[in-house]
RNA sequence: GCGGGUGUGGUGAAAUUGGUAGACACGCUAGAUUUAGGAUCUAGUGCUUCACGGCGUGGGGGUUCGAGUCCCUUCACCCGCACCA
């Protein structure tokens, strides 16, 4: 075999690894741990494009990396399985999505394999597997059965806070709970049904049900989350999104907003993603201040940002979804405003959203007295003020918000200036300066923000009119989905109240279903399942027929969001086939946490953050040992396609190469790429063969040929620009598409792919090939190296080395190359050069490393060699020859130089003449020095 | 509007963190070799000038012996959030 044949080796390689579990981690291991984790992906049916793989190429360089550094290191890999694609191609076509998703999963596999991917495959997970929702289905169990103390800022089992209920009845309680939870002594609590009592503790628990407004997207027939919703159309398939009250699970979140914001302080996560999650919470420091209502009992509480204001309160503006619109309005302004209330109800989220700058709102004909000056203060409604954020109400101030300002402008509202020499004729004055003092203010008068802050909130809190008040941005998560495709959330109904299966009762499995769409009575699609009912007394799924109320009861309609199974999927890695717990102990004791985490930043605010959120809640309860579960993360860029575009003179089947446009008015429609060469050419007969609407087009040329235009942006089947992996494989070879992924350029960056600058490293790596057979066959020698190939491979090993740390394996790559540059011209096929060499480069390439490293007479794979004794042996050897550390250009203080041998100081003067002469026997405070010549000398 | 980030050849990008700007690669130009293969090798390739030289890291200004890197200012683009009280 002379030449380099990628094919064969690479199946060769593949297949001795599978055979041989090489990449399989111990769970009981001397060695240290280290765990580098690839978000895990959702198994769609276009397969992996080259983009999917830039994160697991990177991780696999560190992962082989770390293992030849000594390692004991955990790289798995599975599949997020539940989600939309699959159950909308059911609806579409009637086949289950289990079998939908097992055939992509196995295609997925096949090409993952064929890159050479170090995958421990032997812990692989589904998350649609039943053996591993059970523990989705056993954490949402254990949420059920919590609380949050607010004083101990931890989770707690649901008992002790019956306990409370008990002895103190929710008095001094310090608990996160619903906003609208009445109080009731230990007698009380004692005197409550036993249903009555599950009502109470359900506005407690961490997962619990609540009538809340939520996004509803009716062309998918469910729920979203806030972080499913892009710009007011839902994240998949961007369709609308409107508001709607519904019975939903949500997750008590917002109990861990201020922990969850700490928590980035520990991590190393990039700066731009902490700062989305920051964003996210959004929290915010004011206050809550109570406004009694005029002949009403209700008070109502408004949280502002600025209670130094307060005085300049002109009127008020509640959200017009808040019930108490309907209980303050009068009856002479009833009609107007469930007039506006409709027309709000009716606009979509989108609507609302592009339309931020027309102002509309109506008087509700109440008033509040200002719990300062008792002055009457007229109530609005208007949609600027949001139901979900803060109280939903606001007291404005038009003299200092611009929204307030606009409001009262709009309507001939009274505005009051409380700022001392400013001027709001055209706009509101919202700047908090130290030099601008207050006016107008009784006890504020002639302080400024800072002391005007301190001083207005002792005061609002001596006289209970008001508290400091830290509100946050981040709702509580709603859990249910009206979706077929996802994990049955364990409960069933008695008495219209949520009862959780047991522990021992789990999984509770997805039934099958004729019909994946919600059922005509507008019910989930599990509604269409026969056999769903709980028999409490056999503790078995039975059929619908048999519900009784007294033994069977109905079974949870909603299925679980995507988020639930990839909140914890990275613990289950660590203990696989434990089917006692999620995570055994001593497992997750020796791994911990991820050290290092592979994805893309889209997931901010969505799986990173509830992920986070079950983190902590998993260790308060002591299932963890640590509450951040990865230490450093790692986003990589998009890799883009380039699509082709064709412009078509609207209304007819003509068609524009592209210099032809000029001012012309056409319609750009994106062709497959593959129709198109290097040249933006298009093969106007293949595109006609490509889809029959082309049939009977005319393209009318430029110099004889059509020219596409292009345009960069994200690879999508949809787009018909997508370069598949698997092609480049059978061209050049998984190391070559590995080593050029990297070499495109820094990780984190996106990057459109051009397949054009693939040759380079394909060349580089036969040239590598051909180093190890100078004669057309395998040969190296024994003699010994030359100072220049010592030079040569001790650069790369420093090079490569610092920039694996750093991942920066674009710069390794061309390390790598130089390399093999300077070792070709020196002709050099020296085992004690190309050996070490071998193992460097084994991350980036391990089919051809393997398959040199066994020709090197070597037995067993290369991932078992410890690369830092090859390394030392070699360096340490070196050294003596060769300052390793001058590489180009150097520069040398004293203090530095103190540190370098004198023997290596004297190799870079003798370098070179120039520098003798120059230095002529004088001490340098401070040399510059490049190869050959000094550029400067101070002192 | 707020927050984060990026601007370097024809292209992707380097620059050991203040020390020869453009490594490495693509592309291009010549040549060699081979007789068609997406092969290999050699030389050249920032701009400008016949040349000596001059100019060059989005623009302008500053600090420094020395700035792609530090400071001020300005422009352009990308990403995230957005009526958040």
């Amino acid at each position: 075999m002379a030449g380099y044949n990628f094919q064969e080796i690479e199946k060769k390689w593949q297949k001795y690894w599978a055979e041989n579990h090489s990449f399989r981690a111990s769970n009981d291991s001397d060695l240290p741990k280290y765990y580098v984790l690839d978000m895990f992906p959702y198994p769609s049916g276009a397969g992996l494009h080259v983009g999917h793989p830039l994160g697991y190429i990177a991780s696999d360089i560190y992962a082989r990396y770390k293992r030849h550094k000594g390692f004991n290191v955990l790289h798995p890999q599975g599949y997020d399985s539940f989600g939309l694609p699959a159950e909308q191609y059911a609806i579409q076509t009637g086949q289950h999505p289990e079998r939908t998703t097992a055939t992509n999963i196995a295609r997925y596999r096949e090409q993952l394999d064929r890159m050479g991917f170090s995958f421990d495959w032997h812990r692989e997970v589904r998350t649609s597997d039943p053996q591993y929702y059970r523990w989705t289905q056993w954490i949402f169990l254990q949420l059920f059965n919590a609380y949050y103390d607010k004083k101990l800022d931890q989770a707690r089992p649901i008992d002790a806070l019956v306990a409370h209920f008990e002895a103190h009845g929710n008095h001094n309680l310090s608990a996160a709970c619903a906003d609208d939870v009445l109080a009731f002594d230990a007698q009380q609590w004692a005197s409550f049904s036993s249903d009555e009592q599950q009502r109470i503790l359900l506005d407690y628990r961490l997962t619990y049900i609540s009538e809340t407004e939520v996004n509803w997207c009716p062309e998918l027939g469910t729920v979203l989350a806030n972080d499913e919703i892009i710009n007011g159309v839902s994240e998949r398939g961007g369709y609308l999104v409107t508001k709607k009250k519904m019975k939903q699970w949500s997750m008590r979140i917002g109990a861990y907003a201020q922990r969850l914001l700490d928590g980035l302080e520990h991590i190393d996560w990039p700066e731009s993603l902490k700062e989305m999650q920051r964003n996210w919470i959004g929290k915010s420091e004011g206050a809550l201040v109570h406004f009694p209502v005029e002949n009403h009992s209700a008070i109502l509480d408004v949280f502002t940002t600025r209670p130094d204001t307060l005085f300049g309160v002109t009127f008020m503006t509640l959200a017009p979804e808040l019930e108490l619109v309907q209980q303050i309005t009068t009856d002479e302004q009833r009609s107007a405003v469930n007039a506006y209330i409709e027309q709000t109800q009716q606009r979509s989220e989108r609507d609302r959203m592009a339309d931020v700058k027309s102002i509309s709102g109506v008087f509700t004909g109440a008033y509040a007295l200002h719990p300062l000056t008792q002055e009457r203060i007229p109530i609005w409604i208007g949609d600027y003020v949001l139901a979900g954020y803060g109280t939903g109400a606001v007291m404005a101030v038009p003299c200092g918000d611009q929204r307030d300002y606009d409001f009262a402008k709009h309507f001939d509202i009274p505005i009051k200036n409380i700022f001392a020499n400013t001027d709001i004729s055209t706009a509101a004055y919202t700047e908090k300066s130290s030099t601008t003092v207050l006016k107008d203010s009784d006890f504020l008068n002639g302080l400024s923000y800072t002391d005007a802050m301190e001083r207005v909130l002792n005061h609002l809190e001596e006289h209970g009119c008001g508290k400091r008040r830290i509100n946050y941005r981040l709702r509580d998560a709603v859990f249910s989905r009206q979706r077929y495709w996802g994990e049955p959330i364990p409960v069933y109904y008695k008495n219209g109240l949520p009862h959780p299966l047991a522990e021992h009762q789990l999984p509770l499995v997805l039934p099958n279903v004729e019909q994946y769409l919600p059922t005509p009575e507008g019910a989930p699609p599990l509604g269409n399942a026969t056999h769903w009912a709980w028999d409490t007394v056999n503790e078995k799924v039975v059929a619908n027929s048999s519900i009784d109320h007294q033994t069977v009861f109905p079974l949870e309609l909603n299925t679980m969001p995507g988020w639930a199974g990839s909140s914890w999927y990275f613990y289950r890695y660590m203990d696989a086939h434990n089917s006692d717990e999620f995570v055994g102990k001593k497992a997750a004791q020796y791994w911990r946490e991820v050290d290092l985490y592979l994805g893309g930043s889209e997931h901010a605010t969505g799986h990173l953050l509830y992920s986070r959120f079950w983190q902590k809640f998993l260790f308060d309860r002591g299932f963890l040992p640590v509450d951040e579960y990865a230490k450093k993360l790692i986003n990589q860029g998009m890799i883009l396609g380039t699509s082709a575009l064709i412009y078509r003179k609207p209304g007819t089947q003509i068609y524009l190469s592209k210099g032809l446009i000029n001012e012309q008015e056409v319609e750009p429609i994106r062709v497959n790429i593959s129709l198109v060469n290097a040249a933006d050419e298009l093969d106007c007969e293949a595109l006609r063969q490509w889809q029959p609407q082309f049939t009977e087009a005319t393209f009318e040329k430029e110099q004889g040929v059509f020219k596409v235009g292009r345009e960069v942006e994200k690879m999508s089947k949809s787009k018909y620009n997508v370069v598949n992996p698997d092609q480049i494989c059978e061209q050049y070879g998984a190391d070559t598409l590995r080593m050029y992924e990297m070499f495109l350029g820094p990780i984190e960056q996106a990057k459109p792919w051009n397949t054009a600058g693939i040759s380079g490293v394909y060349s580089f790596l036969k040239k590598t090939w051909r180093l190890f057979h100078p004669n057309n066959a395998f040969e190296v020698t024994d003699d010994a190296p030359t100072a220049a190939m010592l030079k040569s491979l001790h650069q790369t090993i420093k090079k490569v080395t610092h920039d694996i740390e750093q991942f920066s394996f674009n710069t390794c790559v061309s390390a790598f190359m130089i390399c093999v540059n300077e070792l070709s011209a020196e002709k050099c096929h020296h085992r004690a050069i190309l050996e070490p060499l071998t193992i460097l480069l084994s991350p980036f390439s391990p089919h051809m490393a393997e398959e040199l490293w066994s020709l090197l007479g070597h037995q067993g794979s290369i991932t078992q060699v410890n690369f830092p004794e090859y390394a030392e042996k070699y360096l340490v050897e070196s050294t003596k020859n060769y300052p390793v550390s001058f590489n180009g250009k150097m520069r040398f203080t004293r203090e530095l130089s103190l540190e370098l041998s004198p023997k290596e100081i004297e190799a870079i003067i003798l370098e070179d003449e120039q520098t003798q002469q120059q230095l002529q026997g004088r001490t340098p405070k401070k040399v510059i020095v490049v190869p050959g010549k000094i550029i400067n000398i101070v002192g």
